[in-house]
DNA sequence: GATCGCAGCGCAATCGATTGCAGCATGAAA
DNA sequence: TTTCATGCTGCAATCGATTGCGCTGCGATC
């Protein structure tokens, strides 16, 4: 799609000359303006001659022709480009989604515009706007707190956008998702095999859908094996957050639980530091189990046990979906779900006595 | 700048209709659009009357008029687009420049375009010309290795950018950079007040211009202490680079060397594993320096002491030289370089004997 | 009271590409 | 030879906003 920008280019535009244009190349050329975007467009090419063609592109490749998107983008009413909107970039686990959505996006001539909301409502309405202004054919969303209200307006008003990495409960949109009850299943599991009878789950804050999901499994999944499960909010998805919500545990029970659950691997790794300032082992005295197998999890020490989410997958699946809807050709009510699996390393053991 | 996409907006334009365009604002305010455009634009509206001005603005935001910056830009021919090119998202130290170039821009009406290059030549010059075909204002180029040749054409047509991250020896392009030599020349003196006496350095792929100035200031900063140091080249600047170069090392001549400076963390991260499945302790048996304090390099054990690259002030000042170049008020030949320090943590320890 | 200046606004070209429609020429069919 | 179909290409409107130029009318000046 995109066209080899190369060395003969330069040739014909000595110092910083105006750019190619398509009338340029169609005075060239002897032809119109108008034959000259046919020979240049596949998909309207069998309408002009294959001689005229052929002479066409050749003058289009020596005068080193580029098409300009913005004016076609006009023309067209279309920008080829794909608003996303992520919390913040520095998490590790969007980078592999933002990369996953543009190798989608990019063979097939899309641009992604990534913005980040930092958790305000506000900026995220703000940079919602922006995006509409410069024409964004659609919005990829992975903020994973609630801003309903805002996603209603852009249904009705006929946006389209397809959330990712968070539920579209109450919202009228797609969403991929990563099968988050199965992975907290499969870590309870992973538990209670090995013995631990008390466990502690560190949830994410409240009004975050991935926050709730992995909560309600966890209760669930205690409640299936017949297991003392509690559950303990935080603040924020942060390592800071992890380890002051963990320190107030041991502070207070110190030997209530063996083995915690967090709801996200920042968390797993607040509480990492929060059992060495207390003297605490891993896993020996507390095993520890994550969740998305972000960067560096297999780097920590212990190495972090944790459920891994196909990041880098939810974001093409999330990119597919949007290029259907933006095509029209998506099954209405579409849901992706995407299986997850358990990693087990080693911030899990035997539960002690 | 961004205009606020308020709920008002919906209410006219009940279910999809096109969107409100200038000439829809002027036709009810019952003026011209030329006359609208400058009502709306603080810098023209001087050339109305208040009155007029007050009217029109009125209705607009009646109407939720948004300005289509497609068609502006067609105009203006400025995209107010920047596009930004790194090799891999991925990697942790550049979501913070690209937050940084972010944070500059935004404010300032600009968007980013991230693409990634995955090291090769060829989508990066692919990519860049698909940036190009959308206008972009400029560029910020994050990719480490020197693809000459790209750079000097693209001066010579008069495109706009900025080298972050990275030399720009024999690039015509200002540039911005963390002190690299500095900081290595901290490592090494740190090293040495420790009582090492045999540093290695475990140098990046040849090619990247950090590689080559962090080895350099090393061979320098070693003969200026009169130590020994010895530079190793590793493949890539990845973990299992990290990993495997060190194994070479450790299987050859275990106890040559008391101390080892990365080129950059993800590089001492490696030598970590490759200590690790030696038997070795660090710091007890193995000093490690690490180079940029990314993400997490507090969290591996023990804590990794490295440089610190002020990643996202790089960035900053990325985007700020771009806009001055843009503006045409950069002074030639400019060149920025941001002080690092060493951050010290549980990595380094007095040589062993 | 005629002239000048200027504020305020309309006019129309323009940016670069796309596309429905019309016209032309050629070859085939009647 | 006339008619008709068809293939190829030109024409001009269009997308939405910006902007140099020029017109109008009012108040100020001499």
């Amino acid at each position: 799609m995109a066209r080899r920008w190369g060395l003969d280019a330069g040739r014909y535009r000595s110092t910083m000359r105006k750019r190619v244009t398509l009338t340029d190349v169609a005075k060239v050329a002897g032809v119109h303006p108008g034959t000259v975007s046919r020979a240049l467009t596949d998909a309207t090419q069998d309408q002009v001659s294959q001689e005229t063609v052929r002479r066409i592109r050749k003058v289009a490749k020596e005068l080193g022709y580029t098409p300009n998107t913005v004016a076609r983008g006009l023309r067209t009413n279309k920008s080829m480009t794909i608003g996303v909107i992520v919390p913040d970039l520095t998490n590790p686990i969007f980078p592999p989604i933002v990369r996953g959505i543009d190798s989608f996006l990019a063979p097939r001539g899309y641009s992604s515009l990534v913005v980040n909301t930092d958790g305000s409502d506000e900026t995220e309405r703000n940079l919602f706007g922006s995006l509409l202004e410069r024409q964004v054919d659609g919005f990829i969303i992975a903020t994973g707190h609630s801003n309903h209200q805002l996603m209603v307006e852009a249904h009705e008003r006929g946006v389209q956008a397809v959330m990712v990495n968070r539920d579209a409960a109450g919202v009228p949109y797609p969403a991929v998702t990563g099968d988050d009850s199965q992975g907290i299943f499969a870590g309870v599991k992973h538990l209670v095999e090995l013995g631990h009878k008390r466990l502690l789950h560190l949830a994410g804050p409240a009004g975050f859908s991935t926050s709730r999901i992995r909560a309600d499994a966890f209760v669930a999944a205690c409640r299936q094996v017949v297991i003392d499960g509690h559950v303990v909010h935080t603040t924020a998805y942060s390592v800071a957050a992890g380890q002051s919500a963990m320190d107030k545990v041991l502070d207070q029970k110190l030997d209530e639980y063996t083995a915690v659950i967090a709801s996200n691997d920042l968390l797993a790794l607040g509480t990492y530091h929060s059992l060495r300032t207390h003297g605490l082992r891993c896993p020996e005295d507390m095993s520890v189990v994550g969740f998305n197998d972000m960067l560096f999890a297999n780097d920590f020490q212990p190495p972090l046990t944790t459920v891994r989410s196909p990041h880098f997958e939810m974001g093409v699946e999330a990119a597919r979906l949007l290029l259907n809807e933006i095509a029209g050709t998506l099954p209405s009510g579409a849901r992706v779900t995407l299986p997850v699996s358990l990693i087990v390393r080693g911030s899990t053991g035997p539960a002690r006595k």
